[in-house]
DNA sequence: TAACTATACGGAGACATCCTCCGGTTCTAC
DNA sequence: GTAGAACCGGAGGATGTCTCCGTATAGTTA
C-alpha cells in the first residue's frame, strides 16, 4: 500500500468513527470524505460501501470487549458476569446510533467479523454460567446478543428515557412470569 | 370531501397496504402513486410523509387485535392470554416489514393513534396477569410493546431462520436465570 | 343545462444521497 | 530523471423525497 493510500485510509477511518458517534451510521459518506479531506471516490475504493466501512471501524472497537470477557471469565458469579458483560456490548453499541440495526442483519454477511468476534467472546461466559447451573440450558449465545441488540435498538429510538435499556434488559433477564 | 378525492384516498390506502405487505414500508412512494392510479402530488396532499400513510393503513388493521384481546381477557389462564396477544401482535408486525421500526420510534409522534390503541388492549390483558399473581409486578404493557417489536425486528432482520421470534419471545417470557 | 368557483389533480423540478467512472496526478522503483 | 503503476477526486447517473403551481373537474347556482 501506497504511504499516501495508507494515510488515507487511516484518516478515513478515523473520520467515520467520529461521524458515526455524532450523527449516527447513516451519516452521508459525502461528509465522512470532506472532513477526512477526500473526494468521496476515494472513500469508496477503499470501502466499497457503507457497511465494509462500519465493520472496519468497529472491528478495532471490539478488542476492549474481548478483554472484559477474558477478565469476567474467572469471577465469582458466572451468571452475573455474563449480565455485566452483555450490558458492556450495549453501551458500546448505544454509542453509535444505527450500530445495534446492522449487526442484527444476517443476512447481509458484512458485520460478519465482528458478530464472529462476539459470539467467541460472550460463548465462553455462557457456557460457564450454565455448567454453574445459573443460566437455562438451550440458550444460545447468538440469541442473547440479538435479544441486546435488539434492545439498544429499542433504546435508542427511545432516547427521552435513559432507562429503557435496563428495564429492558433486566426484563429479559428475569423473565416476565413469577418464577 | 369530494367524491373524486374520497376515491383517490380509498384506492392509495389499499395500494399502500399491498405494496408494504410486498416491498416493506420503504418501498417508494411513487410506485404506490403510479398503482393507485393518481399522481406523486396527489399522495402527498392526503398523506403528508410517509408515516402519515402508514398509521393510516395501521389503524384499520388494528381492530383485529383489539377484538382478540377482548376475547382473551376471560381466558383461563391470563398470563397464557397476555402472551398469545403479544404473539399476534408479532405475527402482524411482521406482516410488514418496517412496521416494528416505525412502531418503536417514540420521538415522532406520527403512528401515536396506533401505539396508544395497543397499549389500551394489552393494557388490559397485562393487569388481569399481574392481578392473578402470574406475571411480575412493576413490568408496563410499553415495555412489553417495545420488547415485542424489538423481537419481531430481530426476526425480520433474520429471514432465513423463521423460529427466531418464537425463540426470543419465550426467553423474554422465561427469563434466562434459573428460575 | 350552462356557467362558475372552490377544490383536487399531477407532473416538473429542487434537493439529497448513493455509488461509478475515468481523466489527471502523484508516488516509487529502476 | 523517468516510466508507469497506483491513487486521487469530482462530475454525473440513478433513485428517492417532497413542493409548487398551472390545469382539470366536481358540485352548485341560476
Amino acid at each position: 500500500m501506497r504511504a499516501d493510500a495508507q494515510r488515507n485510509y487511516d484518516r478515513l477511518l478515523e473520520e467515520a468513527k467520529q461521524a458515526f458517534i455524532v450523527h449516527g451510521t447513516d451519516v452521508a459518506l459525502e461528509d465522512i470524505a470532506r472532513h477526512a479531506g477526500v473526494g468521496i471516490g476515494t472513500l469508496y475504493r477503499h470501502f466499497p460501501d457503507r457497511y465494509s466501512l462500519m465493520n472496519a471501524v468497529f472491528i478495532r472497537e471490539l478488542d476492549a470487549l474481548t478483554e472484559r470477557a477474558e477478565t469476567l471469565i474467572d469471577a465469582d458469579e458466572p451468571a452475573d458476569a455474563l449480565f455485566v458483560w452483555l450490558r458492556s456490548v450495549g453501551a458500546h453499541s448505544a454509542m453509535y446510533r444505527g450500530l445495534s440495526s446492522a449487526i442484527l442483519a444476517q443476512s447481509d454477511g458484512r458485520m460478519l467479523q465482528c458478530k464472529a468476534r462476539l459470539r467467541e467472546s460472550g460463548g465462553a461466559l455462557l457456557a460457564r454460567a450454565q455448567e454453574a447451573g445459573a443460566v437455562r440450558e438451550g440458550i444460545e449465545i447468538a440469541d442473547l446478543l440479538k435479544l441486546t441488540s435488539a434492545i439498544v435498538l429499542c433504546a435508542e429510538k427511545n432516547p427521552e428515557d435513559r432507562k429503557t435499556f435496563d428495564r429492558l434488559m433486566s426484563l429479559a433477564v428475569n423473565g416476565i412470569l413469577v418464577g
